[in-house]
Order: structure tokens, then sequence, then C-alpha cells
DNA sequence: ACTAACCCTGGAGTATACTTTATAGAACAG
DNA sequence: CTGTTCTATAAAGTATACTCCAGGGTTAGT
């Protein structure tokens, strides 16, 4: 039999065959053919692509925006300033995901030093700040 | 009647009505009483419940940790120093996020700057460096 | 030959936090 | 009284990214 079988490449790229398979549905990767016996059977690339596939996540990237870097990759009239672009997105999308969660660190730190922890939940300021009408929910946009 | 109507409650704390039933279901909140036709009836506590958890969840808690938060605020053994834990451990969490936001940030950073954005994506540094078997999985957890 | 390891499909389950839909009774305004 | 608004339940749908399972064929090693 000629070329990888899911669980080579799986193997190869680091994930599991059923992500593999999931990947397959998303429409992120096919097989280049199929076996006699109709086992998905894949070339190195179909490695490089999964491989591509889990760096791509690690930078943050959802499934649908690796589908469209992948689709640049292959695009011939694709540029590298639409790769830039999509990179660009990313670090303001992150940043601004960043300055989320610093204001609502500060507003921990602030919950935080205005309890001294000793006695009962009766006059416990944080809970107090959580239930009242004062400002606090200024925290934006959760897209955790 | 006497009581407050789901629909008075949820507006009061800036909620949909359906989101006060799905807490219910999740056990965060439950109404005092229900009137003769079924209709759930909830006193000014419940408004103040419902803005509870909204802001909590402003600050980055889970519902299944609001529903911690809830429970001491209620459990009269509780002590300041058990929400002070809490909220000391939403810190390390929350530090921890935005130290792993801030490593994606520096790579993608990194990667935009090799990339000159002019051309085919044929010879796209950073195509390359995702396909690569180069470093760049460092990225940490994803709990995005 | 026999068995372990591998592959197939289709569908359901997991986690989080809701939102929507369908069907129907209840309450309020004019 | 009637039309609009409010409420009820149960179940299904949404989004993201997998993960597992049942039932059954295939390949490889000894």
């Amino acid at each position: 039999m000629d070329g990888l079988t899911i669980g080579k490449v799986a193997k190869a790229a680091g994930l599991g065959i059923e992500t593999v398979r999931f990947y397959e549905r998303e429409g992120l990767i096919k097989p280049l053919a199929r076996s006699a016996s109709n086992y998905r059977l894949y070339t190195d690339e179909g490695i490089v692509r999964l491989r591509f596939i889990k760096r791509a996540k690690a930078l943050g990237f959802t499934l649908r925006e690796i589908k469209e870097l992948l689709f640049l990759r292959a695009d011939p009239d694709a540029t590298k300033g639409d790769v830039k672009t999509q990179i660009e997105e990313k670090i303001l999308d992150i940043n601004a995901r960043i300055k989320d969660l610093q204001k609502i660190q500060q507003t921990l730190k602030t919950l935080d030093s205005c309890c001294d922890g000793h006695g009962s939940t009766a006059d416990c300021p944080i809970l107090a700040a959580l239930e009242g009408t004062g400002e606090l929910d200024k925290a934006p946009r959760q897209k955790t």
C-alpha cells in the first residue's frame, strides 16, 4: 500500500486519529486517496498540513480562521499581504483579550485587597461589592 | 399578586428571562414561591442574587464557581477567608491566561515582522514557519 | 490460521453558557 | 371582552473543538 494511513499522519503531527477525521469533516484536510479497502491515504503534505493546523491553533487561531489560512496557502493568487493581514488581525484580537483580562485582574486585586479575610462572610466587603449597585460591571466582553 | 415575576427581576438585573430560567436549572437561583397560576415569584433578594451572578461572571468566574461563591454567601459558617481564597485563585487563573496570551502575542509579532507582505504566498515566511518543524508550538495551554 | 492492532461509518456525548422554538394558559390595558 | 403582553414547560439548537462508542471489515506479525 502506497501512502500514509491516518494513524501514521496523526502520530507524525502529534494529533489523535479522531481529531484528524474531525478536521476532515470540518473541511481542513482531505486524504489524497482511498485504498482498495477504503482506508484514507495521505502523503507527507498531509503531515505538514496537520502540523500547520496544530501550530496555528497554538497561536490562537480558530479552525475557521485556519481554514482561511490554508486557503491562502493553496491559492496561487493570494499574496503575503493577505497572510500578514490575518496575522495582524489576530494580534489585535489577542491584544484586546489581554486588555480585558488585565482590567478584570485589576478589579479582582482591588477586591482582594479590601478584605482582611477574617470572620464571617456576613460583612464580607467582596461579597458586598458583588451584590451592590456600585461600579464593577465595567468588565468588558468576555470572549473566553 | 405579591412578589416580582421573572420578567421584573430579569430586567432589574439586566438579564434575559430565559437566562434566569437557565440559571435556575443550573441551581444558581430559585424563586421564593409560585403564584396560583404557577408563575415564579421573587423578592428583591432575587435581583441582588442575579446581579451578583452577572458581576461575578464579568470578573471571569464560571457558573460553577459562582455557585460556590453564592454558597459561601449563604453559609453562616463560611468565612471571609473562604471568599478571599476564591478571588485569589481566580487572580492566578487570569494571570496564567494573560501570560499565555502574551507569549502568543510575542510569537505573532515575530512572525509578522519577518514578512514584508509583498508577492505570492509561495515564499511566505509566515506560512513557512507554520509548516516547518522549527520551534513555534511553544504556545501554552489554551483555555480559551 | 489466528490474533492483535488498525481502519471504517454514523451518531452520540462532553463542556460552557445560553438562545430558540413550540405549544398553551394567565394577566393586564382599554 | 378582546387583543397584546407575560408566563409556563420541555426539548432542541448554537458555537467551539473535540472525544467516544458500537458494530464490523482489514492488515500485519508469528
